[in-house]
DNA sequence: TCTGGGGTCCTAGGACCC
DNA sequence: TCTGGGGTCCTAGGACCC
């Protein structure tokens, strides 16, 4: 039997988006709060206390207002140009307390805690979230497990312990914590495997531990036995440290209002290729394909439904705005049909490769590649310097009837100099 | 009236080859 | 009447994650 020693730490930001907002706004603490996605459409980060009345995650904002109204809930619309410089600071403050370090999301990282002694490894714990709440003013939760899995389900208990640290690592009741989380609530278990463990007797994390590999791995895949065998302690999913590119890259969004004109389309799709554009040509990679698709809203059932999606293979690799403009105004032009009010639209890069490894292309004998590029990097400068739309190209107009909803924003912007909250003395 | 956005990985099945 | 079999590669769609 393969002997494992390794520990690994989940640490998880607590409400991570409401935190943020917190920051800048201590007015709020101690109060009901929420952050609403895009569009101001779902709520997708509560406080403690608006949890506790009741709101959902990922409820439409418009099921809770009554309750947002009836207990004074501060709302926000998302702002993640602060979570992201908020979350760049916790990980690197978290950095300094392991060498091999996974980001895992915008808000957790895995951390390999194997060279702590195993007495010490709460100690260690608790310093980490000492030391991330002082330095950035985050609250964290931290679980320790020998196992990803394991350390995910710790975690998961953690957030309801007042200590916010669970270490199953020097547990002797292991099975007594699994069998307290829910199967659905098992990291790697989502809705359809949930239906079809309840459906034969498996409810918790522990009754999946204890199942048989056998019979996991003749019902469901791969992914199923790994979750169940890293619930027994036996490593699946190695930690990664090293970040890696991504592979695809997607820009789509739902529109403030209704939108059935193929301009108003055409105008949302050339702002999605020229931030999708940006941010691959910020990577230094290229694409082979793009995908265009627009849908009507799939909750409106009495009108009908109407989704079309439809990719071209790009002669040339390329990350050239004005390109992969052309490309993806004639795709949509194929999907476009008149008479249906459209949602939302959006554009997929796909294939992505590194730059270089294409760059030389025999039939990219075009003079002006060189000019286009210098152009592509000027463009680039510009909006990091002086912010996004500084330059854009006519086709995406300034004025965007179709833009999308931030009634809340709270306009705090770590990287701008204006927007720091002023400070008088008297 | 109003329901997010951006990813990854796995798998089955088709195309193609010898 | 009989119409191979095994391998690889690619892709679309599904499931899952935060």
């Amino acid at each position: 039997m393969l002997y494992n020693n390794s520990k690994i730490a989940l640490v998880d930001c607590n409400s991570f988006y409401v935190s943020c907002e917190k920051l800048f706004n201590p007015s709020i603490n101690k109060k009901p709060v929420v952050v609403l996605s895009s569009n101001d459409g779902c709520v997708i980060s509560r406080s403690t206390e608006a949890k506790n009345l009741g709101i959902k995650m990922g409820e439409p904002y418009f099921k809770v207002k009554k309750i947002v109204k009836e207990n004074d809930v501060k709302i926000f619309s998302t702002n993640f140009s602060l979570y992201g410089d908020i979350s760049r600071r916790v990980m690197k403050t978290l950095k300094q307390f392991s060498p091999k370090m996974e980001i895992y999301s915008i808000d957790e990282a895995f951390l390999d805690l194997s060279s702590i002694k195993n007495e010490d490894l709460l100690e260690h714990s608790y310093k980490i979230k000492k030391t991330v709440l002082k330095w950035t003013g985050i609250p964290t939760s931290i679980g320790i497990g020998t196992t990803k899995t394991l350390s995910k389900a710790a975690n998961y208990i953690a957030k309801k312990e007042k200590s916010g640290v669970i270490d199953l690592v020097n547990s002797k009741e292991i099975d007594k914590f699994l069998s307290k989380i829910k199967i659905n609530d098992v990291w790697g278990v989502g809705k359809q495997l949930t239906k079809f463990y309840i459906k034969n007797g498996i409810n918790t994390a522990y009754d999946l531990k204890k199942i048989h590999n056998n019979w996991i791995k003749k019902n469901t895949n791969v992914f199923g036995s790994r979750t169940a065998m890293e619930l027994r302690g036996f490593p699946c999913v190695s930690l990664e440290p090293y970040e890696e590119k991504r592979k695809n890259c997607c820009v789509s969004r739902s529109f403030g209002k209704k939108v059935t004109r193929l301009e108003d389309l055409s105008e949302a799709i050339t702002t999605h290729c020229l931030n999708a554009a940006e941010k691959i040509r910020l990577d230094n990679q290229t694409a082979k394909k793009i995908t265009v698709f627009i849908r009507t809203s799939p909750f409106q059932i009495k009108k009908n439904y109407y989704g079309n999606s439809k990719d071209i293979d790009l002669p040339i690799r390329t990350n050239d705005s004005i390109v992969l403009i052309k490309q993806a105004l004639a795709v949509l032009k194929n999907i476009y049909k008149k008479g249906y009010q459209y949602q939302k639209a959006g554009i997929v890069l796909s294939g992505l490769k590194d730059f270089d490894i294409y760059n030389e292309n025999l039939f990219s004998t075009i003079n002006n590649d060189k000019k286009r590029i210098k152009l592509m990097q000027a463009i680039d400068c510009a909006n990091i310097k002086y912010g996004r739309n500084t330059l854009s190209i006519a086709q995406a107009r300034l004025k965007k009837k179709w833009n999308i909803k931030r009634q809340y924003s709270s306009k705090i912007d770590t990287a701008s100099f204006e927007l720091l909250p002023t400070v008088r003395v008297l």
